[in-house]
DNA sequence: CTAAAAACTGACTTATTAGTAAGTAATCGC
DNA sequence: GCGATTACTTACTAATAAGTCAGTTTTTAG
């Protein structure tokens, strides 16, 4: 049974992840990680020899995330605003502990990352656009939801409502996000 | 009458601003500034002495703007629906050019910003945010706007629409951002 | 128990970073 | 036209950045 003795490399990106939430791909760097975790600089480059394969290694985490959660909320039987609440829980803890959300990080660094990892980052906004559109039909046929337009602008429109809300939320508060939260909720059961 | 025969301060504060919503506050030196320009590093440091100085006074260009906008918006008989557009439109810019928006980018680099600057950033946020909730209330009370929910609110998922629409269409594409802009509008009228 | 593979450390390099100080050139008020 | 102010340049520094490589420790598989 291969129980994992050592996880550093796990620690890094878990690390990394929340430091480009936090700070940005471009405010950190691998002395600041290698410090954090007790390691040496040149511990860090083995597992990532460069800052791009990090940056991979932690849009490909999201991807795994988000998968799982796809998977989980496949099952029928769950009601549709249950799996939304979900996504919609996640970003509330973004906002608690005052990081944005993945998404718009790296829409920020967007111009500074190699074409490999924007490649990869397109897979990933595909997999949560794809899993709130999905759920939105749903509820929608299920009679929970009601709204205006496609799945999909619905999901463009509350996705950005979510992810510039807890952008906003670290410059004017916490309950400004807490009003477009109550507000996605009511236009949904209207 | 004073004519400015030197405009280096000024051509500093507009590559600044626009690399900040290019590649973000962390993502340039005062080199790269000083290259473009083809002036010395010194030179840029004469005028900002140091970087929070530069953020301070590209912030300080976006407040005037934004006052300037709320000034000549301000005037009676220009329809609420033009007014909201005169704000869409720069957003519908920024896709264009492929930055992000200033309060998006803002809040991105937020946690490595000194104190003085995220106060004066308060004041901006404010500042756009008043401005679309007066233009949603008085096109409400002319009867070319009809929403749920009160003019801040309202404001709100529009905002986060527009910004997060922006850092969107980075990834997905220019037509994701259209859709956004789309459905802003049909809701509104509807 | 041992050899090989994996996971590091130590000691570097090279480039770039923000920032400074002293001197020079340009412009302005008078 | 002249002295003072403004706007720079030249020439630095000290700190930090990413990244490399040779050697050492740790772990794992047989």
């Amino acid at each position: 049974m291969a129980v994992k003795t050592r996880d550093t490399k796990e620690a890094i990106l878990q690390l990394g992840a929340a430091l480009i939430q936090e700070v940005g791909y471009n405010a950190f760097s691998y002395a600041d990680i290698a410090k954090k975790l007790n390691i040496k600089n040149a511990a860090v480059h083995y597992h990532f020899p460069n800052k791009a394969d990090l940056y991979d290694g932690i849009v490909d985490i999201h991807i795994q995330t988000y998968t799982l959660i796809s998977q989980e909320l496949a099952l029928a039987g769950i009601p549709a605003m249950k799996k939304l609440e979900v996504i919609i829980n996640r970003y509330s803890r973004l906002v608690d502990c005052d990081h944005i959300c993945i998404i718009g990080a790296i829409s920020s660094d967007y111009k500074t990352l190699p074409e490999n990892v924007r490649a990869k980052v397109e897979t990933l906004v595909e997999l949560v656009l794809t899993l709130v559109e999905k759920t939105l039909l749903e509820g929608k046929k299920r009679g929970e939801f009601s709204f205006a337009g496609s799945a999909r602008s619905r999901t463009l429109l509350i996705m950005t409502n979510l992810s510039a809300g807890v952008q906003l939320a670290r410059i004017t508060g916490k309950k400004d996000f807490e009003t477009i939260r109550k507000s996605i909720l009511r236009e949904l059961i209207a």
